[in-house]
DNA sequence: GGGTTAGTTGACGTTTACGTAAACGTTGAC
DNA sequence: GTCAACGTTTACGTAAACGTCAACTAACCC
């Protein structure tokens, strides 16, 4: 086929993105509001172009690994202002090694917290099985491990 | 001494709670609000017993494994309506197993949002040191680990 | 004209856990 | 007397990332 997706010049509308890449219109006009990106205009509608939609795959990388729109806008912004493309790549290369250290220091966070429910949860484990055995629970927190992994996920919260 | 702290008649004013736990006037009161706290009046001003004490215990122990209030109200009422007590412990178990559940899917995520990252730097460390070595980052991310430890931690980012 | 589909803008709502005044009262020190 | 320190209440502000209307337009089909 001649009008292959590569082909610079082949355009989007907001609808064929969001399918694509499972974002809501909504979305894509919120990152334009927020100047994250800057589509064509055909009329009123939205025209999205090849560069368009790099920069949109780009911010949705940027927030699976948790950065800010803000933060994202600042690296997008480096693409476009710089000549050589080295400097921003050194920018964004401390970017994000500094979200890895957040991610890590997070990591451990959750680490803490999970020792400690682990402790509460053993604590009650003991009393009631002395108490009350008939009252524990067992299988039901299978379900609940389907459940969470059919459902949100693979993007990161955002700490702080 | 007498005046021990375990001594239950013992009362405490908000500002010996803030300072014992490290928490503000201004969260004690929105604790209040929210019906998670309920300390006497003397006057205007709160009296907190030795119950109050270790409510709120649970309370900040709750938030450091990332419940929310209302999960942590849910809790801590249980705590008062039951008699035998029992009954609250299999409940409050269940939503410790929850929430540990949740905290490793969190996890997960991190993990592969590591995973893409570390990618994303090792393309960015290759180029750059192709075309502009000079520019590569060294010991300044071991600044950026120290100063993340030094900074926010012990609590859970609470995801979605 | 009527209906459907896809697009637009604008504006307000949601959520959480408080922060931050504003304005006032009480008590003790100097 | 007056200042500071601590307490109180009420109420609005904040941040993030959209969701959710509402009201309108433009295009196409019959």
């Amino acid at each position: 086929m001649l009008a292959d997706l590569r082909r610079p010049e082949r355009t989007f509308t907001i609808r064929q993105l969001c399918n694509e890449f499972k974002a809501t219109p909504r979305a894509l006009r919120f990152y334009e509001d927020k100047g994250l990106l800057t589509p064509a205009r055909e009329g009123l509608n939205r025209v999205y172009s090849h560069k368009d939609r790099v920069r949109l795959q780009l911010i949705l990388r940027g927030k699976r690994v948790g950065l800010s729109l803000s933060e994202i806008r600042e690296l997008l912004d480096l693409y476009d202002e710089n000549d050589d493309g080295a400097a921003q790549m050194a920018r964004s290369l401390k970017k994000f090694r500094e979200r890895a250290n957040a991610l890590e220091q997070q990591r451990e966070d959750i680490d803490g917290a999970l020792i400690e429910l682990r402790e509460a949860c053993a604590r009650l484990e003991r009393r009631l099985s002395e108490i009350r055995p008939d009252l524990l629970p067992r299988a039901a927190d299978y379900d609940q491990v389907l459940r969470a992994r059919l459902d949100g996920h693979g993007d990161v919260a955002l700490g702080k």
